[in-house]
DNA sequence: GCGATCAGCT
DNA sequence: CACAGCTGATCGC
């Protein structure tokens, strides 16, 4: 999961396009690693080239779609920079491992926009951060860098997990004493198809003097991809003890039905490891009314591999941070402001940011500013413009709607105005408008009365110019606090909070929302039930 | 008819 | 729940 980079950064990462107008098409393109989630929009027919990307990546991507053309690439390594030629100036870009899967890498984004760490998908322990220039990085926890990082694009995937992570190599340990464990175990089952689980393998395959069997017929991508990573591991021989488990789908149901069928020949029982993260944030959250008896039963450790109810064996192997790793690493770097790459603004729930990220903390002429596309020399303007569109307009053309959250929208004057609006703000006053998620509070102000806080709501900002009014451009989303409502807190993000998923809005407007690190509203209920009438019509006209 | 995108699932 | 990714339906050219 990827997101579009501010308007006023000339690059993007891990986003393809297509965009409508050429005018919003980003001038340069890098590529973290080449899960597919993140490469998505690369095609012959969307040339955004060149696309910076590690080389390993660029071959990872270049087997997969070999309709690609190497000379839509740059390659740029680890621990190397190239500088970039752009109309506003040359940037510095650098590459760092990002400690994710092979490939993977973070960029350090140097120019007059400011500093710029993105961290694409990543696990970000110690050692990965001190692997960054040592200027942006603190010596010791409390002792701010030489140099201030101005935004981090930072992965949260992981950011609500309070619990400690082994790292991945003493998750590989815990793989391989769970081997030693089960001697008599025919054939161990790997569950490691994944880009990422590569070193599991090799550690394996290492320790126990064996090649590792991959059924080439039903997993040829996972062949292919082992044969450029790990080609001294791969065996097509399957009797080899150890087998590469498919991940999906069904793990469980194939889990179960090996198991069973073991049983039944009265043969030893077959060893089946999952190496992920995935079965171990499950029971982090508040599940208490919607959990099973299954999950509350579990007494996870993480020091050791961990056998669930259909005998599968776990292991805490995670490609991202946990919150903990999280925190140190923001506290190290101080940024002055970070962003989730992850939607449901995973990134505001740090206590660093609830401590440190506030819009007041940007003069004038910092180039936060310029980063949102906001220009500082605001020439005065009419209260009202022809540009001025409101909200309901855009929504009634594009058949949506905004939930509850957003019932309280007003029209907000576009562009120069609302700049001006912007900036006429006195952080004491009026605090705070935030342009990225949540309200930031001012730092003297405690969690306490943090909580204590107003409904926070959103506000939509959109410009329109002729060719545009079919398809509003949404231009920033902006947070007011309200300071005449009692609730608490936050029913902007109340979508983030919600079990369900954000899945109500059309494409467009969810990466917008996602572009700017706001949580994706979902349509009321009752309108979600004539949309609902509308398609089953439609299906029943088709028959 | 094809590729891109979305919805739904694990 | 949700990683990364699959399948099948639908959209748009």
């Amino acid at each position: 999961m990827a997101i579009e980079m501010p308007r006023g950064l000339p690059f993007a990462v891990d986003t393809f396009g297509p965009y409508t107008s050429t005018k919003r098409r980003k001038r340069h393109h890098f590529l973290t690693h080449a899960h597919k989630d993140h490469t998505v929009g690369i095609s012959p027919s969307n040339i955004v080239f060149p696309i910076y990307s590690t080389s390993l990546t660029i071959s990872l991507l270049l087997q997969r779609q070999p309709q690609l053309d190497e000379s839509f690439f740059v390659r740029i390594e680890i621990g190397l920079s190239l500088i970039v030629d752009d109309l506003d100036g040359e940037f510095k870009v650098t590459a760092f491992d990002a400690n994710h899967c092979p490939g993977a890498v973070m960029f350090l984004f140097e120019g007059s926009f400011g500093n710029i760490l993105h961290t694409g998908d990543c696990r970000l322990t110690h050692d990965c951060l001190q692997s960054l220039p040592e200027k942006y990085v603190g010596k010791r926890l409390g002792e701010a860098p030489k140099c201030c990082l101005d935004y981090i694009f930072l992965d949260c995937t992981f950011g609500k997990s309070s619990h400690r992570f082994p790292s991945k190599h003493s998750a590989i340990i815990q793989i391989i004493n769970c081997i030693w464990n089960h001697p008599d175990a025919p054939v161990v089952y790997l569950a490691c198809d994944m880009l990422g689980q590569e070193d599991v393998l090799l550690e394996v395959s290492k320790t126990f003097g064996s090649k590792i069997y991959v059924d080439k017929a039903t997993n040829f991508e996972c062949f292919k991809s082992l044969m450029v990573i790990v080609p001294e591991v791969v065996t097509e021989d399957p009797s080899s003890r150890f087998h590469i488990f498919r991940g999906f789908p069904k793990l469980y149901e194939r889990a179960s039905a090996k198991l069973a069928e073991a049983r039944s020949k009265l043969q030893s029982e077959p060893l089946i490891i999952r190496p992920s993260a995935q079965w171990y944030v499950c029971d982090d959250e508040d599940y208490s009314e919607s959990g099973s008896q299954i999950q509350k039963q579990r007494k996870v450790r993480f020091s050791e591999a961990v056998k669930d109810e259909f005998g599968i064996w776990h292991v805490c192997y995670s490609m991202h941070s946990s919150r903990e790793e999280l925190e140190s690493a923001m506290q190290l770097l101080s940024p002055k402001w970070v962003v989730s790459t992850v939607p449901s603004c995973r990134a505001m729930e740090l206590n660093y940011v609830k401590r440190n990220c506030f819009i007041s903390r940007f003069s004038p002429d910092d180039p936060f500013w310029k980063l949102l596309d906001i220009d500082m020399e605001v020439s005065p303007v009419a209260a009202v413009d022809t540009q001025t569109v409101t909200l309901s307009c855009c929504l009634m053309s594009e058949e949506l709607t905004l939930d509850s959250v957003n019932s309280k929208l007003v029209p907000v004057i576009e562009s120069s105005s609302m700049k001006k609006q912007l900036l006429s703000l006195s952080p004491e006053k009026n605090l705070p408008i935030s342009l990225f998620g949540r309200a930031r509070l001012s730092s003297q102000e405690s969690d306490h009365q943090l909580h204590e806080r107003k409904v926070i709501h959103t506000q939509c900002v959109y410009t329109k110019t002729s060719l545009e009014l079919e398809k509003p451009n949404p231009k920033e989303v902006v947070e007011s606090l309200q300071d005449d409502t009692k609730e608490e807190t936050v029913s902007f993000s109340s979508c983030s909070s919600s079990k369900e998923s954000c899945k109500d809005l059309s494409g467009d407007l969810r990466k917008l929302y996602r572009s700017m690190n706001a949580p994706v509203p979902r349509p009321l209920p009752s309108l979600m039930d004539l949309m609902n009438a509308r398609k089953r019509s439609r299906n029943h006209l088709s028959f």
